[in-house]
DNA sequence: ATATAATGCTTAGCGATACTAAATATTATG
DNA sequence: CATAATATTTAGTATCGCTAAGCATTATAT
């Protein structure tokens, strides 16, 4: 039998972490690496991710045309490598305000159940 | 391209759905057809499920020991079927609070994000 | 010089879980 | 007798975060 909370942890994640990069973006724009850094340190800790799992995130908002991204090649004295700097769009801005609605209803939904309330 | 939003309703249960029914079934022990009807009832037709998503869900709490089933064959007069009872067990109950922890956490941290804070 | 670390992107394959869809069965109602 | 409501079971699919590894560039340490 394996432990039930990390799995329910992991499982939280799922869809989530769409939106919140998707925010993130919307804040300011960044590179992948730079988004793995604002998601840990925005979350101490708990939004620890690989590459592995954000690249993919980034290549489907991309693909959905949530995000556009463009390569930052020219070298800005000091910058280490060539990176993809990803910006939000208006179709993103969009999608970005229909999930936050969702998640404001899911998390009154969870709530209810959570609470004292009869069900 | 597919619509974001009800995708994204639909990844948001993932894993959430486990915590409310073992909340339910603390609450009072039911059998599946009647915990379908509390769910929907209870989040407004949010979380309508189908038996195909609920009866999974019950396997895997009684495999691992969270919860605890019973048929309730005698004729209970005007019962139409026989159903299965699920009750929970102290390791469900342990359970159930290790993921209330879990999921505040969580949404503490999905607020932070979505919040005016810097990130 | 060269090994290591930090930065930065990409991809293949896996596992968990909600979904659709259908089959089965009993009782009450038309 | 047909239909609806109740009630459980299971087969197959899709989504998405995970592990794991690889590649490439620059700075720092040995």
């Amino acid at each position: 039998m394996e432990p039930c909370a990390p799995r329910f942890a992991q499982q939280l994640k799922k869809g989530i972490l769409e939106m919140l990069v998707l925010q993130l973006i919307a804040r300011r724009p960044s590179h992948g690496y730079e988004l793995l850094l604002r998601l840990r340190e925005g979350s101490s800790g708990l939004l620890t991710l690989k590459e592995g799992t954000l690249y993919p995130i980034l290549y489907r908002l991309e693909d959905e045309g949530c995000i556009v991204s463009a390569w930052q090649n020219q070298a800005a004295e000091g910058r280490p490598m060539p990176r993809k700097v990803y910006t939000i769009t208006p179709k993103g801005l969009d999608t970005l305000n229909a999930e936050q609605q969702v998640w404001q209803a899911f998390r009154a939904c969870v709530d209810t159940f959570t609470g004292r309330d009869e069900a």
